[in-house]
DNA sequence: GTTTCAATCTCGTTG
DNA sequence: CAACGAGGTTGAAAC
């Protein structure tokens, strides 16, 4: 794999890297001691510090400090990426359209530049997802009661899809609201809001929630509603999440 | 500032830096052939590749690919790394409790290792959110129509808080919904409920939704319902938005 | 600690 | 292209 690195270059050495970089579309890494503006959706100022700096080929621009997981400031792939050297200080510039926003790195030092190209077609596999959950209960009706039938998945109503519908044992309309993680009192007012699209039903409807946990407020409205909860996780059996992996690249 | 590289390092130099760096809780920055696991909120495998990888002192460990903003696979701060050499294979743990979850970076070989040393205390000043939203409104009344008053912002409903209650001209109630970004049905479905919360009053209760613009959808149920749509984006003039800043250390 | 909610959310899918 | 919803969401504030 082909990678540059340069040590403490001067600026002028390190415009023309990060020149070369952007032109062949690599993934380039900074530690520099900058500022950073950013105008946009929001707007923000950080004064001079010592940052960790990633700039992808495809756009992506990421400002990291030297703790948190999240980036102090950033721009969203597809962003147009230009640099200038001006009074021995290097700004590089992150613009995009819609939304309107501009990402401003002033660099006064640049301690390690690097940037190596090389293209990474896989996909990740990942399992525990509501999707996941979906499926597993299409596939098994039985896990939410003995003659449980589905009658459809994701029916639409005036507030949104429903997860599932189905009927019960003795026919009653149940509506299931799924959670892969611990439910709050959200998901029991949307269950609610489901319940209440069939309203002028003569029968009465079932509403139940199904998730592998759920807050005590949550549980106190299900029961003020007589509706139910039912305990169960997403299953984390892997499979391929998307199916356009390019495996000729290897 | 201390700053170590190592260019194609054999496994064994590799592992004795990353060793170094982790016991020195220094910054460090990784190109390698790799592939990875998750195990914990969910399940996820990644195979070889070759990926850039960060990871801080306070335990953030980040796995980017060469494309998109996010990374594809993370441990938050305060995850614990330990890193062991197998068979010419480096393998990275990084393990949490509480949710119980661990990363595992299966490294094959390393193009780049780096690490350096570095505090960056400088605290970001931003704007520009629904906070900002409220404290200007309710500084500037005006600001939503000649003779509106709050009477109380975060105003606890059955369905949630109200952003701002106030009364018109007239003297009629008037529920504020605020949105920093366009808004959408929700919000306009947020802002119904709201109002229904006085549907036991005679009066007609006004329902307004306060925001930069508004989707197509969302403007024709405002209008179905009779709510107003006022349009009006966060202010953006700078102020430091954390109060621990530790300036001592510069 | 747990729960709730905004976010420069991001990212995919769908119409 | 815009809109909608899930996410290992993250992160902060409120309780």
């Amino acid at each position: 794999m082909l990678l540059k690195i340069e040590h403490n270059p001067t600026n002028l050495e390190a415009t023309e890297l990060i020149n070369e970089a952007i032109s062949k579309r690599a993934f380039m890494i900074l530690v520099v001691c900058c500022k950073v503006n950013y105008e946009g959706r929001a707007t923000s100022k950080l004064g001079f510090g010592e940052r960790t700096v990633l700039i992808k080929g495809d756009g992506s621009f990421i400002i990291h400090q030297d703790r948190n997981l999240e980036p102090i400031n950033w721009q969203p792939p597809r962003t147009k990426i230009g640099v200038k050297l001006e009074d021995d200080v290097i700004k590089i510039m992150g613009k995009r359209r819609k939304p309107k926003e501009q990402l401003e790195l002033v660099i006064r030092n640049v301690h390690l530049i690097s940037y190596h190209l090389g293209s990474d077609t896989k996909d990740i596999e990942l399992a525990g997802y509501e999707e996941d959950m979906r499926q597993m209960i299409m596939d098994n009706p039985e896990l939410i009661e003995k003659g449980f039938r589905p009658t459809s998945k994701e029916y639409q109503t005036p507030q949104g899809f429903i997860d599932i519908l189905g009927k019960d044992d003795a026919g009653k309309l149940v509506v299931l609201e799924l959670k892969s993680r611990k439910a709050g009192v959200n998901a029991v007012k949307q269950l609610l809001r489901y319940v209440d699209c069939f309203s002028d039903n003569k029968e009465f409807v079932r509403g139940i929630l199904v998730s592998p946990s759920i807050t005590e407020e949550a549980k106190e409205i299900l029961n003020e509603y007589q509706m139910e909860h039912i305990s169960l996780s997403p299953p984390k059996e892997l499979k391929v999440k998307s199916s356009t992996t390019l495996d000729y690249f290897f």
